[in-house]
RNA sequence: GGGAGCAUAGCUCAGCUGGUUAGAGCACCUGCCUUACAAGCAGGGGGUCAUAGGUUCGAGUCCUAUUGCUCCCACCA
């Protein structure tokens, strides 16, 4: 900080510096050290190809809020970092690229596209790792992971061979979501329902023996090419006949069986399916229960392939054109009816996914799924807010096989070797050099890779360094805390959950602490399509990182959205201004002065007041962070400094520190000093860089402010007698404030202030601050007064005087006078009905009665110091 | 079809295990350049806590139903 302060804070000049200052001290790094608790957090890796986005900024601001706090507690505090290979997102951009250049990967070949894709990713991978440091992210940097490095790579290699050794991976035809566009397969996980306009085509097929027809419809006319049964419910009346019959395939001429099926619903439609196992999930049930043969009609542009017939090599589109016209020509289109259908799409890039029968990969879930449920009911694992519990039991409890395979290049290869020879499959951690069986040493590769899912399902424990036993895993493992959207509850924390279990033996995390979206100021989901995403960079920029993570943090709630306006911003803005101002005061009062960061001997009112009043925050601020709270403390944080620091502690040191009692303003400072360094300590983990900046201008214990003790509660902080006393002079000032303004009083107008009360001690202590604050000349103090024509203001334990006969109206006097005693005589009443209510005194806690029997007690005394204001004036 | 969430001031939201007169930011009104801060200070207006029942000495908070909005899962050809 330069000598002569800005008025205003900067960050600009401020945040790379001290985000090089905390490298430079290597701060951000954790060794193993048996002489401290740890405390962990991996990251949820961003996406090589990503931008940082909302969503993260969110994501990093909480999970560096619960390192830098824990740190602070003396905790061996991890922070984790690394990227995600994003296989299908990076492939996809690599491609691209190469059509510009008007090259295909099949050109190419697989060896050449993966070097590209190293390029790629050694000049673009770490743009996303460059942005989360603006943030202030205290990541532990030297141990950042990617999920495609070497030791990632091994631990996934591990798994597979493991699991599939175990028999809960195996490979087989079946029907899987595919991709036209991505040309891969994707999970179910990855399907994203979207509802579309669409229609019905209802066709008849006829019966082989010239019998008539059977009407059904389909909303896929072209996969009628791959139809080889029609389906009706085994009770359904109509069709008991029809049953084991045989009809003619439309088009195609094939013969195809009438079988009968639960799965068939006889109130949907004509009660008739046609059944295309290769292209439909339940046709492909129905088709393994009756023996039916599938017949893929689809090449993996989702084009008709040869067993399409004349239809061969037409887009899906064309075909469907072709054949509904086709269908309509030879009499089987029984007419077309406007429907609104849920379709699945990639989540990747929103294609119409289409199922399809192929040879996939897949992780059978039911063993695993089942301890995973069972560490969350157990509580080995929480999750914040309690109920995502039921969205992952149900979830878990009906999982279907994961299939892990992709027919993509940029991935985890599958560690699968095939003998062209003999057909051996050969599954193993090393390469291997020639068939076990036959000998021959001409072995290919599987070559599919593996769902980057797969590899991130193992994050918390390959990061560590698994499968070797390293200190690190021995040490850090189980992870803490884990802090995600709860948008990748499937995707990524189920899947850690049962690798970490299966492979570990133990949970990755002991709490999973789910945040919202973030949304833009209408409500709406932040999107480059709608073109309302908000750059949290542009941000940073603009108004600073602090104002940044402080708007993203205050009034957030584990797993509500929030929502993101500018308007927000600037008002953490101003926070971390008022900050910077309150700062500044008391720099300018202790520059020249040898002031040490502790507590003076003698302690003021105010002094035990504020010192309270602090204690209360810090004991309540941990307790929220405990809870996951983060909204609510950074709420109490901003109360705090601003209403209780600002507003009154520093307006009230101003007395002594312009006063000529050297000791008393050498003891204000040392109360300054100490509650704001502490208070910056408090603040610290919200809004790392100014505090850290400030903190290290004000006499202070040692180095960082990052590494510094997080204040916490202390008992002999807490003066209950002096901050009564204090609060009794402070709603003495706002009453009379409030008159004043009331009155339209101007604030360079001071008065005489006589306030009669049986606390003199109180309030004559209190003579410099009513001067101060509320516009005294001087106060006397005593039991009584009695004066004519002076303005009453009455509190709980005062009647104060204000002498202004001039302005004194005394119809309006009166009128004031008996709307006050009506009210405080309603809040005697209910009060007085407590009371007396039996059941009330003998079944609420004492605590709470004894509240009540206070406030009446108080509420009288108000009353009869109203009464005696009401009868001066003549009532 | 199944499940979840939300409904509190003009707007955006807090309100933890039920306990005095329901809070904040922004916006609004009034008065202040009171030398840390006008990105500020002081004061103020504004809420039948979605609706209807219930539990309780006591309900914004717990229970039930209703209405409206949002999301997730499943997906009927």
């Amino acid at each position: 900080m330069s000598k002569e302060l800005a008025k205003t804070y900067e960050p600009r000049e401020v945040e790379d510096r001290i985000y090089e200052f905390w490298t430079k001290g290597n701060y951000f790094h954790a060794e193993p050290d048996p002489k401290k608790k740890p405390y962990t957090i991996v990251i949820p890796p961003p996406n090589i190809t990503g931008q940082l986005h909302m969503g993260h900024a969110l994501d990093e601001t909480l999970q560096d809020i619960l390192i830098r706090w824990r740190r602070m507690q003396g905790y061996c505090a991890l922070w984790l970092p690394g990227t995600d290979h994003a296989s299908i997102a990076t492939e996809a951009k690599i491609v691209e690229a190469m059509r510009k250049e008007g090259v295909t990967k099949e050109e190419i070949g697989r060896e050449a596209f993966l070097e590209r894709a190293w390029d790629w990713k050694r000049q673009y991978g770490g743009r996303i790792v460059e942005q989360l440091k603006k943030l202030g992210s205290s990541c532990d940097w030297e141990r950042e992971r990617f999920t495609l490095d070497e030791g990632c790579s091994k631990a996934v290699r591990e798994v597979f061979v493991r699991l599939y050794e175990q028999g809960l991976i195996y490979r087989g035809e079946r029907i899987i979501n595919w991709c036209p566009h991505c040309k891969t397969s994707i999970s179910d996980a990855e399907v994203e329902f979207e509802e579309k306009a669409g229609h019905f085509w209802h066709l008849r097929y006829p019966f082989k023996d010239g019998s008539g027809y059977l009407e059904l419809a389909t909303t896929r006319p072209e996969t009628m090419l791959g139809d080889t049964a029609v389906a009706v419910h085994p009770d359904d009346e109509r069709y008991q006949d029809a049953i084991g019959k045989t009809l003619i395939l439309p088009l195609v001429g094939r013969e195809i069986p009438v079988v009968a099926d639960t799965y068939v619903e006889k109130d949907f439609g004509t009660g008739v399916v046609k059944i295309t196992p290769a292209h439909d999930p339940n046709d492909f049930e129905v088709g393994l229960r009756h023996n039916l043969e599938v017949i893929n009609v689809m090449n993996d542009d989702g084009s008709i392939n040869e067993n399409g017939g004349k239809y061969c090599g037409m887009s899906g589109l064309d075909a469907r054109r072709a054949i509904v016209r086709d269908l309509e020509e030879q009499g089987f289109l029984v007419g077309i009816e406007d429907i609104k259908h849920n379709v699945g799409t990639c989540y990747r890039c929103g294609t119409v996914v289409e199922p399809r029968v192929s040879k996939q990969w897949f992780v059978k879930m039911k063993p695993l799924a089942e301890p995973a449920v069972e560490c969350v009911r157990d509580g080995r694992i929480q999750f914040i807010p309690e109920r995502m519990n039921k969205t992952y039991y149900n979830w878990m409890e009906n999982i279907k096989d994961w299939c892990i395979s992709r027919q993509l290049w940029w991935g985890h290869r599958i560690p699968a070797w095939y003998c062209p020879d003999c057909g051996e499959m050969i599954v193993a951690r090393e390469t291997p050099h020639a068939c076990p069986k036959c000998g021959c040493t001409n072995l290919q590769q599987d070559e599919d890779t593996l769902d980057t899912w797969f590899s991130s399902a193992l994050w918390p424990f390959s990061t560590l360094g698994w499968p070797e036993k390293t200190k690190e895993l021995e040490y850090f493992y189980p992870t803490d805390t884990l802090v995600t959207g709860y948008d990748i509850i499937f995707f990524w924390v189920a899947r850690m959950i049962f690798s970490g279990l299966e492979h570990m033996k133990e949970v990755p995390f002991k709490t999973v602490f789910f945040h919202g979206l973030v949304r833009d100021a209408q409500g709406r989901k932040m999107s480059k399509s709608l073109g309302n995403g908000i750059d949290p960079l542009e941000v940073i920029a603009q108004y600073g990182a602090d104002a940044l993570r402080f708007t993203l943090v205050t009034g957030i709630s584990p797993g509500n959205d929030t929502r993101f306006s500018t308007e927000r911003v600037e008002a953490s803005r101003n926070f971390a201004n008022k900050l910077w101002n309150a700062s500044r005061f008391i720099l300018m009062n202790i520059e020249g002065k040898d002031v040490r960061n502790e507590l003076p001997e003698h302690l003021a009112t105010e002094d035990r007041w504020i010192l309270s009043a602090f204690n209360r925050v810090a004991k309540e601020v941990n307790e929220n962070l405990e809870k996951f709270e983060l909204g609510i403390a950074a709420q109490k944080l901003y109360d705090f400094l601003w209403d209780q620091f600002c507003d009154w502690f520093i307006e009230i040191a101003k007395i002594r520190l312009t006063g000529s009692d050297e000791q008393a303003a050498q003891e204000v400072r040392q109360v300054l000093v100490w509650v704001m360094t502490r208070t910056l300590a408090m603040l610290h983990p919200f809004m790392p860089y100014i505090t850290e900046e400030i903190w290290q201008t004000m006499p202070h214990d040692g180095e960082a402010l990052l590494v510094n003790a997080y204040p916490a509660y202390d008992p002999a902080l807490d003066f209950p007698e002096a901050s009564a006393r204090m609060e009794s002079v402070m709603t003495a000032v706002r009453a009379v404030r409030n008159r004043r303004s009331e009155m339209n009083v101007a604030p360079s107008r001071r008065t005489k202030l006589h306030i009669a009360t049986a606390k003199p001690d109180v309030f004559e202590e209190g003579t410099a601050v009513f001067q101060r604050l509320a516009y005294a000349t001087e106060i006397e103090v005593a039991e009584s007064f009695t004066l004519d024509g002076a303005v009453t203001i009455v509190t709980p334990d005062a009647k104060i005087y204000i002498q202004m006969d001039e302005l004194v109206d005394k119809e309006a006097e009166i009128a004031r006078l008996t709307k006050e005693l009506q009210s405080a005589e309603k809040q005697l009443a209910t009060a007085e009905a407590k009371l007396s209510n039996e059941k009330f005194t003998g079944k609420a806690p004492a605590n709470v009665v004894e509240g009540v029997r206070q406030n009446a007690a108080r509420l009288r005394e108000h009353i009869a110091l109203i009464r005696s204001s009401l009868e001066a004036l003549g009532c």
